[in-house]
DNA sequence: TGTTTTTATGAAAACGTTTCCATAACCCAC
DNA sequence: GTGGGTTATGGAAACGTTTTCATAAAAACA
């Protein structure tokens, strides 16, 4: 409530000189400095945010916009931009939008009234989206897929599946399947070059694409079940997620197929569950909290007018449990 | 970039007439109005957030701080948080805190700088905290714990765990034993207390607490279930959190103990990996995004100044699947 | 001691708004 | 027309800061 007036008038200087205490304290007496200080202390002044940043035009605050907050792989690197734009300073907004519709212009308007800073987008797809005008000259780094050609944080899916596909192999499991997403794209494609590269057959027909709701999982994946048990089961089943793996392997479990015996299966992240999963999920982990520290780097440093990568490639690392 | 005097000068009006069109446009006619609306589009002009608050003293932003992001409890709190300060045009910022350390002084202060309006606090403990001098007049409401007299939602643990005992008995268990947290009384409380009020002997030497930290669950439910291998087996366990149900499961059903057959085991919280596991996971559910919701419902009435309850009971349900 | 340099402080403008108060413009009735 | 009542607009203060410029006080030097 307290007011630097009021800070100025008990101490009796000037609201020039309270300012300069905490700004440039280098500059005002030892003795000017101790009587602020104590001033400020009992009135409870703190300077106000609002007043600083109108007139510094700066605001301290980055968005971080993410699809699901449900899903670990988002958090993580929330966690991430976190862990870094507190060591710069920077508060961090989460706000949720939806991949389908791409509604950033929310997040936009946001940081043309001044409320943030910059954008943080994370869609776990690799798409390339269409240019938003509006969103022209407003800081923003994606994780994952291109806009704009704003500065993003890729990773290196293909790399991934190669190294998931050429562990399955080790183990000598050739005849493959692979359960996807249908916005997902980059993933499923890899695993088709990948397995052509190799001369690898793989039945079409048993490769399927879920919807990406998470509540359909269950549902979906029991289909796909039911879809595989008609055929002649495959020797390992590479997965786009490890809830796909999980429900896969719950299902298949159920119909006495012996996980990774009968069936080897691999999920895509490395969240929470695939450790706790019984049997443990084989998957891949990206280096997520990173991605969100890198995101968040080339972000501020993009707010604050330094040169920065337009691009930053982040490597996969393959996670061996029980399940392959 | 364009301000309000860019706008005005532009349209051959007063800066108090281009804030009436944005904020009384009913007193402004209809002519002046289109004027203004024209040229504020072709100057791409979005009012300056900061200057607007810096004014009426209000930002549009309240705090979510919750210990664990990567923890769907939380997450669905938050969720329901977001939902309903949406509807009221305020924004929120997400942040961590430590319950051991109840380091909230971070969002005081950002909350007194005016850089937020207020907190919304979930521990997911049911403790009482110290008083914070600093933290008087800052808008607060918390969830599960009590906080200086500030308002709550409080989950009626007690109920639930009655349900849970209650389901065991007409399942005809009635050795049972408990596996909770260190630091989270109150289900340990009720268990204890239901227990006795039933006139049921429960073995001490079985009841065990963990540490809290997430990463120590798989280590600490080994050592819990070999303990339990060296007594005789309880007939069911009453674990504090899904997480905690699914490592005795995992290290149980290693063993070869049957569940539910040999032992009934129960969670708590219902979150994602409980109908995910398997066997699935009997639990109690709360309603988390009810819960958010009506957390940011208080904070924000209290924030403009209404008249709110002090404390809110929320009801939770059980959630029957196969592991008990 | 008087002059110059350094250091510490204050006055006031500026940031982009909202809003109170005053006034100009209009309309209608007489 | 003149007057009384609306209605629409402008001027200017205020919100709480930072910062430039000017000046007073202190220190250094001769």
């Amino acid at each position: 409530m307290a007011s630097i007036k009021d800070v100025a008038k008990e101490a009796r200087v000037s609201i020039a000189t309270v300012s300069r205490v905490y700004n440039n304290p280098e500059i005002v007496s030892k003795k000017t400095k101790e009587k602020v200080y104590s001033v400020a202390k009992r009135l409870g002044y703190t300077p106000n945010f609002l007043a600083q940043n109108l007139k510094k035009s700066v605001v301290g605050t980055i968005i971080a916009a993410i699809p699901d907050m449900s899903n670990t792989f988002f958090i993580d690197i929330v966690l991430g931009i976190q862990d870094y734009a507190e060591s710069r300073g920077y508060n961090v907004l989460m706000g949720r939008f939806d991949p389908e519709k791409f509604n950033i212009s929310k997040y936009v308007k946001i940081v043309k009234s001044k409320a943030a800073d910059g954008i943080v987008l994370a869609t776990g797809h690799n798409r390339y989206y269409e240019t938003v005008a509006e969103a022209e000259d407003v800081p923003i780094v994606t994780i994952e897929e291109e806009f704009m050609s704003k500065p993003h944080i890729y990773v290196d899916n293909f790399e991934a599946v190669r190294k998931v596909i050429d562990y399955l192999l080790s183990k000598g499991r050739k005849r493959m399947a692979f359960l996807g997403y249908k916005t997902e794209i980059e993933r499923a494609k890899a695993f088709e070059l990948v397995m052509k590269e190799y001369g690898l057959e793989y039945d079409k027909k048993i490769t399927w694409k879920c919807d990406e709701r998470e509540e359909e999982i269950p549902a979906q994946t029991k289909e796909y079940v039911d879809l595989l048990m008609k055929k002649e089961l495959p020797e390992a089943i590479v997965c786009a997620s490890d809830l796909l793996a999980a429900g896969t392997i719950k299902w298949l479990a159920k119909k006495g197929v012996r996980i990774p015996e009968d069936v080897a299966v691999t999920g895509f992240d490395n969240v929470e569950i695939a450790a706790i999963f019984n049997p443990g999920i084989t998957t891949v982990e990206q280096p997520r909290k990173s991605m969100g520290q890198e995101a968040a780097r080339m972000l501020i440093n993009m707010i604050e007018g330094h040169e920065i990568a337009k691009k930053i490639t982040f490597q996969t690392k393959i996670v061996i449990r029980e399940s392959a």
